[in-house]
RNA sequence: GCCCGGGUGGCGGAAUUGGUAGACGCGCUAGCCUCAGGAGCUAGUGAGGGAAACCUCGUGCUGGUUCGAAUCCAGUCCCGGGCACCA
């Protein structure tokens, strides 16, 4: 019988539900392993090949780890709370736990037949109120710790989304899902004070064996600077002064005027009546312009003077203040004092109006303006004072002075944790008539999302659940008296906050999760997922998992140990362009290769005419080859196509599916496919033809074990033993080097070490039963449906799942005779075979008497002979 | 503008971290097998020269260090990602 994946692919995946063989059991003899996806959103249009990259790696880890003696938590679930469900809700009325039972069902099954070992008795979905009551619950936690408050804050508000966005979620003044405009509006919202774990958010990343560079991005999102806080008296206001924060104190002397940022409180109190309707005029301009017109002419610094003056409190100067939107009303204290002399943005605004220069640092090799360290000059006390110690005196002057105080500020804001959506968790929280707010009882959560059949937002700016007037409208149980409840709902974050806790005691109804399970399955040992969550989810993840330490409910500070980015798999998609910008179905456009248009601010226009021109995508059964190498159209003549690798996505048509591939070659193919395609945290694109590499080399593998002509022959009839000293020795290398590159999660070369195993085994003797067992052993975390087929045709009863991993004999893998290159000058002329153990003279000796050595020596004595052992020999003349 | 990655055959990628550049795979070429094949098997495949033995060149570009550089250093050019007036 030859190899035929979709005879043995679902037989085992039958057999391991059945069996439920990868179950997860706490078993204190084993040393344990926790291998994580960051699990998905079910979206409706289903898997394409590049999700499950990810899962593949874990899988094969998941599996190598059971193999090697671990106990392994391998689960899957849905983070299925989230804003397309919702909007689907809207338009067509099916309720969004119908929308998102469905799309978990195709994904569930599409995930079910690559045959990955997870143990779906922990399935999660953050939908589920036996799920997002802990979710509730540890709101409340947060709460009664005070790290939630209400707060009127100035919110991203957009129009299109109907809700509020973080700060996060908020991309050049557009909404990170979808590009809609987004506008500041003040409204009462919950907020999480993430800003309180700042410090040990930067400081703990030191302990975990994540990427540096998300390391650094988490680094600078948190953005701690360390510096002084100073006040300005206001001249003429004996009791108004500017707050500032500053990191470079030093260069107090050199401040010669302040900025305010146009929306800072003092502009209204300051502003002198010959500057009012100046300043007036600039305050609004600055609140109508976008956040995008702002950063494009960044290099002009727009600004008017208040008229008002401030005192410096190191010079003693009188000094102009300015209003200007180059200083942040959301930074520091939305106001600065201006150093011109040693800050990029300030010397460029004092240079545009003439305000004065004064240097106060020297720095060495750089003119003004210079932001480097250096030595503080014409600053009075501090002069003379290299910069690390002029900071440290003048904070100490300044605090004996009272003028201010050392000071840390933060980028990273209060997290803004509500939504005006409806599906989402419900705040478990009472609203009570004097305006006070106070928790529901633990023993009412979860708090469940009132039913509606209407979702759409009531009105401008409210909220869906406002239309659920009897679950609105309540009482509180303790007294009795009128209760409102919150209209919002928590953002999709809430839900992945804690899921990985939640994995280790899924079914826990008394708790969110046992302290035994957490105390033997956390942390996570591997955390896979796409490098887009390398702020925002692990940010917020790592903060709850904090307050769940101070809590005590947790016994290690960071949840996931080790983070490996997996890269995205690209298609090509082929394009033309044409004129029909519109879109208008019924004019007859003029088409356009690739070659006829030039890029042009945000679009492209034709090169012949300028006019502009628009992409579109062909299906690729509309492309043909055009023989020189590139791509034409296979429906209109002369059309010439241009080839993009890109992001799979739906509107470029380049999505594979991978139920077809799954069909055409199996599961086992496309795991080994994914993983052979390149380093895994590193993109690559994806070939139809590609894919047959692997597929051959299973069914290689495949006929090394089985006779496909021998009908009802399980397997060949192997020579019992390791085989030939060189066959134990091709064993031993392979065993060791598919061992090492999987630890290290270098599963391409594994393969290729595998598909060198494969190909020369049983070239001059077949392959002994042993090397067999061993062989199948190797390769069956990365193709476990073939695997365990072989595993059982050569004769075992148990499952292939939990055969020790097989270990590499040490003694056969040293070489006996090793080849040696010999250079002369540096360029290679010669090898030579030598005793794997031969001495430098030996090596030199051999090396000398090779003829084509000889030659290029030209009778010449060597001035010198470099050996390497066991490399090559260089001799130099 | 700043900060990270990365530039190796026609393509995806290897290279024990300074020691035979191009493992493995795709594609391509030739042969075998086959009624046939987008199947299978065998061999070849960086470029140029040469019947061959071999020779020259070759890891984005220009220099440098070294017996020896894809790997280290300096400069430079492209590509991808992140941040973007954060005081």
């Amino acid at each position: 019988m030859p190899y035929d994946p979709k005879r043995i692919e679902p037989r085992w995946q039958a057999t391991w539900r059945e069996h439920a063989t990868f179950r997860a059991e706490i078993d204190p003899r084993k040393p344990k392993y926790y291998v994580l996806d960051m699990f998905p959103y079910p979206s409706g249009a289903g898997l394409h090949v590049g999700h499950p990259k990810g899962y593949i790696a874990t899988d094969v880890l998941a599996r190598f780890k059971r193999m090697r003696g671990f106990s392994v938590l391998h689960p899957m679930g849905w983070d299925a709370f989230g804003l397309p469900a919702e909007q689907y809700a809207i338009e067509t009325g099916t309720h969004p736990r119908v929308t998102t039972r469905r799309n978990i069902e195709t994904f569930k099954r599409q995930i079910d037949a690559l045959g990955f070992s997870y143990d779906w008795s922990r399935e999660i979905d953050t939908t589920d109120p036996g799920y997002y009551r802990w979710t509730q619950w540890i709101f409340c936690k947060l709460f009664e710790r005070g790290l939630a408050y209400e707060a009127e804050v100035a919110v991203n508000w957009c129009p299109a989304l109907g809700t509020v966005l973080a700060n996060e979620e908020v991309i050049d003044g557009k909404s990170e899902r979808g590009g809609h405009p987004v506008v500041r509006l003040p409204m009462k919202q919950w907020m999480l004070r993430i800003t309180a774990y700042a410090d040990r958010l930067i400081a703990d990343l030191d302990g975990v064996d994540w990427p540096e560079p998300i390391k650094k991005m988490q680094r600078d999102w948190i953005g701690r600077s360390e510096g002084a806080q100073l006040r300005f008296p206001v001249a003429d206001h004996t009791d108004l002064a500017i707050e500032v924060f500053t990191t470079r104190p030093d260069t107090l002397f050199g401040a010669t005027y302040m900025v305010l940022a146009p929306e800072h409180a003092l502009v209204g109190v300051i502003t002198t009546p010959a500057q009012r309707s100046a300043v007036a005029a600039y305050v609004e301009a600055a609140a109508r312009r976008s956040e995008r017109a702002r950063v494009a002419d960044a290099k002009t610094k727009t600004g008017v003077a208040t008229g008002a003056f401030a005192v410096n409190p190191g010079s003693g100067e009188r000094i102009p203040i300015w209003i200007a939107d180059y200083v942040l009303a959301g930074y520091g204290t939305g106001a600065i004092m201006a150093v011109p002399a040693h800050d990029e943005r300030d010397f460029e605004f004092a240079g545009q109006w003439g305000l004065p220069i004064r240097k106060v640092v020297d720095v060495k090799g750089q003119e003004l303006p210079s932001t480097g360290e250096g030595v503080s000059v014409a600053s009075g006390f501090i002069s003379g004072l290299p910069t690390a110690q002029a900071k440290r005196r003048i904070i100490d002057w300044i605090e004996s002075e009272s003028h201010g105080k050392g000071a840390v500020t933060y980028k990273l804001r209060d997290w803004l944790f509500s939504r005006q959506r409806y599906w989402g968790e419900p705040f478990p929280v009472l609203h009570l008539e004097d305006g006070s707010v106070k928790l529901v009882g633990e023993s009412e959560l979860p708090l469940r999302l009132p039913e509606l059949d209407d979702f759409r937002p009531v009105g401008d700016r409210e909220t869906p659940l406002e239309r659920a007037t009897d679950w609105i409208v309540t009482t509180d149980p303790a007294t009795g008296r009128p209760a409102r409840r919150d209209r919002n709902t928590m953002p999709q974050w809430a839900g992945s906050c804690w899921y990985f806790l939640r994995f280790v005691d899924p079914r826990n109804d008394t708790a969110p999760f046992s302290p035994e399970a957490e105390r033997y399955w956390m942390p996570v040992d591997l955390y896979v997922g796409g490098a887009e969550h390398a702020v925002l989810h692990l940010l917020y993840a790592r903060f709850w998992h904090k307050v769940l330490y101070d809590l005590g409910l947790v016994h290690t500070v960071e949840p996931f140990q080790k983070l490996v980015n997996q890269g995205m798999i690209l298609g090509a998609s082929y394009r033309y362009f044409d004129d029909n910008i519109s879109d208008d179905p019924s004019v007859n456009p003029r088409r356009y290769s690739f070659r006829e248009v030039r890029a042009s601010g945000e679009g492209s226009v034709a090169s012949s005419d300028g006019r502009p021109v628009r992409a579109r995508f062909v299906p690729n059964d509309q492309v043909q080859h055009s023989g020189d190498g590139g791509f034409q159209h296979a429906s209109i003549p002369g059309l010439e196509l241009e080839e993009v690798i890109e992001k799979m996505s739906k509107s470029r048509g380049n999505v594979v599916n991978p139920d077809e591939v799954v069909a055409e070659f199996g599961a086992d193919s496309l795991r080994l496919y994914e993983l052979f395609l390149g380093p895994i945290d590193k993109e690559a694109p994806w070939t139809t033809e590609g894919i047959l590499g692997v597929f051959r080399f299973l069914q290689r593998s495949w006929r090394l074990l089985v006779d496909e002509d021998a009908p009802g022959e399980p397997a060949r009839s192997l020579p019992e033993g390791i085989g030939t000293p060189a066959q134990a020795r091709l064993l031993a290398t392979t065993v060791q080097g598919v061992s090492d590159d999987v630890e290290a999660m270098r599963f391409n070369t594994a393969i290729a070490k595998l598909m060198v195993f494969v190909r020369d085994i049983a070239r001059d003797a077949p392959i002994a039963r042993d090397a067999a067992d061993a062989f199948v052993r190797l390769l069956a975390p990365f193709a476990p449906h073939i695997a365990e087929e072989l595993w059982e045709r050569l004769g075992h009863r148990e499952s292939i799942a939990y055969a020790p991993w097989p270990a590499a004999d040490p003694a056969l893998l040293v070489a006996e005779t090793v080849t040696i290159a010999v250079q002369v000058n540096g360029k290679r002329r010669a090898e030579v075979e030598v005793a794997a153990n031969a001495g430098d003279d030996a090596l030199r000796a051999a090396a000398l008497a090779d003829a084509n050595v000889q030659r290029h020596l030209e009778g010449r004595t060597p001035r010198k002979v470099i050996v390497v052992k066991g490399r090559l020999v260089n001799i130099v003349i």
